[in-house]
RNA sequence: AGGGAGUUAGCUCAGUUGGUAGAGCGCCACCCUUACAAGGUGGAUGUCGCAGGUUCGAAUCCUGUACUCCCUACCA
């Protein structure tokens, strides 16, 4: 029997173990199988990016839920696969370029994209090996990149078929643009924070007049693009203006003065500007009063030529300049201080500008519907549940998605312009001539697809689609998607979209949300902040089940998971609790020889002890609880019920009462506790597998009961384990349950006292009936062992004199532990405990007695809760009388 | 501004249909008791945000209110 070190030192397991899994090809799923189904599809992680607590969370659920379906008999895929990332991964190309003093543009397109290719093999398989470090049990031969041929042909298809639907178009827009990165980002890319600026007040001269009319704004340089002012069409106080014109500040232009309904009287002068190429509400007020779209800006967010003498300048220091310059002319009425929420890429950092270009949008007016509808009619459910409003009013205000980007890393947009008839030619393979004129003088767009819309098609692109795929007909529609509710319309809402139009059929029947991993003061882990943590270093220190346990333990859907590294230290504890009782047990099992072939091998009823029957009913309720808990996904609840067994009920009893049997003589009663501990064991490495699967692993393939390997033996429950169940009983918890209580008093009463556990006393206990008595009287060996006593005397007759006494009370069953203290303590000590315990009963009592004296609660309670509290108060009576008796010959 | 979630022990959180408040960590005391000091045993700790209401009975249901957080939108 192979000899196990007295501490559970993870670095010499988890990689071993791993291999092994891998190179056995327990992680691999069939295209074709008659097993049913399961699929998860992983969220695709950037592929020059490394693992964080985010993924580590993520993973860590699914790879939970993909264990125990594989163990419960599922054909279960796991399907790994990385994502392009375009503007992530082409920043950090460029930053480490800039490093060596190139630029992109000097580099050219195509050279460019060599270097983030370099890259990507350099770095695209760093996250895999994280995730291999987790436990992650992927499908790895299944990986997909989100510009493999695959992937690519899918997005193609859908662009072409959207085109052609009239559902993808090109057309100029105001979007919103990110200056450094020189591309459009979508509205979900922006980020708003509240920034402390100005507002300030600008006078514009009426023409023809020494009038003036001030305009309140807090970005002044966008004046240079202004098209109009405008007035509310009731507000008296300017109605003499409309129609007329205002002279433009600085520049001089002459713009007219109009009214719309869009502006708040009562807000600022209640006159507004009017710059509908650089602001969202403008550019409608532009369109219904077909203004002029006058754009002052670069694609790098300089002033351009219509910014007259400003033009070159970035738009911080025109504003500057503005300013300087309106002062000069003395139109700056005054300055305020103003808070307001501005705009910023969640990219680059940078204040995005609206920005007026030709971008290709997908229009979402009639994707949206059926992805309301699969949600709102529960085809895809929704956890936690409360996300599903989120969901469904996101669905209903949904603007077309800009999809079109101004960088070189991604999906080139498949269309094509012909110099020769300007037509826009879209297709799946590349074509040589316009298929309008046949001109072969055709350039193709030069812009990229946004990344999510690559990632919309995740969950059949990944499945071979377009293609009609054996895996695509087996897995999709898959059964759940996992990910953080952040990216609930990114990616959840746009895959909702896609799969609906393309598959016919929801992309996946579940979404499981969670939240964000915060440090364990709530704060968000960045690296200002210096409180982000690593998972590979939490993996290192504590081994990576621990890190598991640490978020299964505590995850709740859709709420953000505070990570502490002390809980982390806890459950590496936990793990060495398991390896610890494992090491006894098999150390106590090496005479044991297993009857007959694995699990099959069940010991005989009617010769075991009420421990080895206790822990089977345990057990049972252990398997119960689990089962229940990861069917609704509450693996909180799975987590605790399994550390509460292993560590409260198998370790701390189970394993201290047998221990007189393994010490003892041996015989048919310790090879059949023997057998129950061999497969309890078996039990508890499975339970805990999804969940800890290194330990679990490494522990079972030393169990004298296994199969071949616990990653693919099954996942106990109270219908395949029925056989071993039946040998739990009732009875025997009961009887367990007044052991412990005994043993418990004496605990009670030496920890109160102080007894140094080196001292052996005797105890006396006293049963009010024989049933009780027969327990005590078959056990007497665990209560001396576990009550560390000289001697144990089970008997109503005896002395009380200078004695502690602990009224116990179990199901009906009454008795009394009674501990001669004479010389061993100071008595008043003992008073004190009394006098405690008396308290509390007299409280109790009050109560009780006081509820039941009320003859509406008699009158309308459930019988049983009537009938409960009388007993209890009686149970609390005599218990209370036992006490005062004792503490009268105490002060005696 | 609209929507959502939350407020329970020092900290992080459980608490399914209303029936005398739980866990982990931390804390205190004693103990290296032959699997484990990453351990054992015992112990202390809460007017369940506040105010009303329904009920024999409310952490749990209803109404109001305060505070916190998140999402969406954003006024020049």
């Amino acid at each position: 029997m192979t000899q196990l070190s007295d501490r559970y030192t993870p670095q010499e397991v988890e990689d071993r173990i791993y291999q092994w899994w891998e190179q056995a090809g327990y992680f691999k799923a069939q295209d074709q199988s008659t097993k049913p189904p399961f699929a998860i599809i992983l969220p695709p992680p950037n592929v020059t990016g490394f693992l964080h607590l985010g993924h580590a969370l993520d993973h860590t659920i699914q790879d939970c839920m993909i264990r125990w379906k594989r163990m419960n008999g599922f054909n279960a895929l796991w399907l790994p696969g990385s994502d392009h990332a375009g503007i992530a991964t082409q920043s950090v190309v460029e930053r480490e370029l800039k490093k060596e003093g190139v630029t992109r543009t000097e580099l050219g397109r195509e050279k460019f994209l060599e270097k983030v290719w370099d890259w990507k093999k350099q770095y695209g398989d760093r996250i895999y090996r994280q995730m291999r470090r987790l436990g992650d049990s992927c499908d790895w031969d299944r990986a997909v990149f989100t510009l493999d041929e695959g992937p690519s042909k899918a997005v193609r298809r859908v662009f072409t078929t959207l085109y052609k639907k009239n559902w993808i178009y090109r057309g100029q827009r105001l979007v919103n643009w990110s200056g450094p990165l020189e591309t459009a980002i979508s509205d979900l890319e922006v980020e708003y924070k509240q920034i402390k600026g100005s507002i300030w007040h600008i006078k514009y001269q009426v023409e023809g007049t020494s009038d003036f009319l001030v305009v309140a704004t807090t970005r002044p340089e966008t004046l240079l693009g202004d098209s109009a002012v405008c007035v509310h069409p009731e507000d008296e106080r300017y109605a003499k203006y409309i129609g007329k014109n205002v002279i433009l500040p600085l520049l001089g232009r002459k713009i007219p003065i109009i009214a719309d309904t869009y502006v708040d009287r009562e807000f600022g002068s209640g006159v507004v500007k009017i710059t509908p190429a650089h602001d969202f509400n403008d550019y409608k007020i532009g369109k219904t009063h077909n203004l002029p779209f006058i754009n002052i800006l670069t694609k790098r967010a300089e002033m351009n030529e219509n910014a007259g003498p400003y033009k070159g300048l970035k738009v911080q220091e025109a504003r500057k300049r503005v300013l300087e310059d309106l002062k000069a002319q003395n139109l700056l009425e005054k300055e305020e201080p103003h808070t307001l929420n501005v705009g910023h890429c969640s990219r680059s950092g940078a204040v995005v500008e609206p920005f007026l270009s030709e971008q290709w949008f997908v229009k979402t007016e009639h994707l949206s519907v059926p992805a309301r509808r699969v949600v709102e009619s529960g085809t895809t459910q929704i956890e936690p549940e409360s996300w599903t409003k989120v969901y469904l009013h996101w669905m209903n205000i949904i603007e077309d998605w800009c999809i079109s980007r101004q960088l070189w890393w991604g999906h080139r947009i498949p269309a094509w312009y012909c110099d020769k008839c300007s037509h826009i030619t879209v297709a799946e393979t590349d074509p040589s001539k316009c298929e309008s004129c046949g001109s072969t003088s055709i350039r193709q767009d030069e812009d990229v697809l946004d990344t999510w819309f690559s990632s919309a098609l995740w969950p059949f692109s990944t499945l071979g689609w377009p293609q009609e795929t054996e895996k695509l007909k087996t897995f999709y529609p898959t059964s759940v998607l996992v990910t953080g509710h952040d990216i609930l319309f990114f990616w959840v809402a746009r895959m909702m979209m896609m799969g609906l139009e393309f598959m016919r059929d929801v992309p996946f029947r579940k979404v499981y949300l969670h939240g964000i991993v915060r440090d364990s003061q709530g704060r968000k882990m960045s690296k200002s902040l210096g409180n982000s943590v690593d998972p590979v270093d939490m993996i290192e220190k504590y081994g990576a089940d621990a890190l598991r346990f640490s978020f299964l333990a505590h995850i709740h859907s859709g709420k953000d998971f505070k990570f502490s590294e002390q809980r982390t230290e806890g459950y590496r504890n936990f793990m060495n609790k398991i390896w610890n009782a494992t090491r006894f047990s098999l150390t106590n099992l090496q005479d044991f020889k297993v009857p007959t072939e694995g699990t099959a091998a069940m010991p005989d009823k009617a010769q075991l002890t009420a421990f080895d029957q206790w822990i089977i009913t345990k057990l049972g309720r252990t398997e119960k609880t689990v089962e229940e808990a990861l069917e609704q996904d509450r693996f909180s609840d799975a987590a605790t019920a399994l550390y509460s067994f292993v560590w409260y009920e198998f370790c701390d009893w189970y394993i201290e009462f047998i221990k007189p049997v393994m010490n003892g003589p041996g015989g048919s009663e310790k090879q059949n506790t023997q057998l129950v501990l061999a497969q309890v064991l078996n039990r508890v490495m499975r339970l805990l597998h999804p969940f800890v699967p290194f330990i679990s692993e490494e522990l079972y393939q030393k169990l004298p009961i296994k199969g071949e390997a616990c990653i693919v033996d099954k996942y106990p429950n109270t219908r395949n384990d029925r056989e071993l169940l039946a040998l739990g009983s009732d009875t025997a918890a009961y009887e367990v349950e007044i052991l412990k209580e005994v043993i418990s008093a004496i605990r009670n009463v030496r920890g109160e006292n102080r007894i140094s556990p080196a001292i052996k006393i005797n105890v006396r206990v006293s049963p009010s009936d024989a049933k009780a008595q027969k327990v005590l009287l078959e056990n007497r060996n665990a209560i001396v062992t576990m009550g560390r006593l000289e001697n144990l005397d089970i008997s109503a007759e005896g002395s009380l004199s200078k004695c502690a006494v602990v009224p116990v009370a179990v199901d009906g069953s009454q008795m009394q532990v009674i501990i001669p203290l004479e010389g061993l303590v100071d008595i008043d000590e003992e008073i004190k405990r009394i006098q405690k315990s008396v308290e509390k009963l007299n409280k109790d009592i009050a109560g009780l007695s006081g509820r039941l004296s009320n003859e509406n609660f008699v009158k309308n309670a459930a019988e049983d809760v009537v009938e409960a509290d009388r007993k209890m108060l009686e149970q609390n009576k005599a218990q209370l009388s036992s006490l005062q008796d004792a503490l009268k010959r105490l002060q005696s």
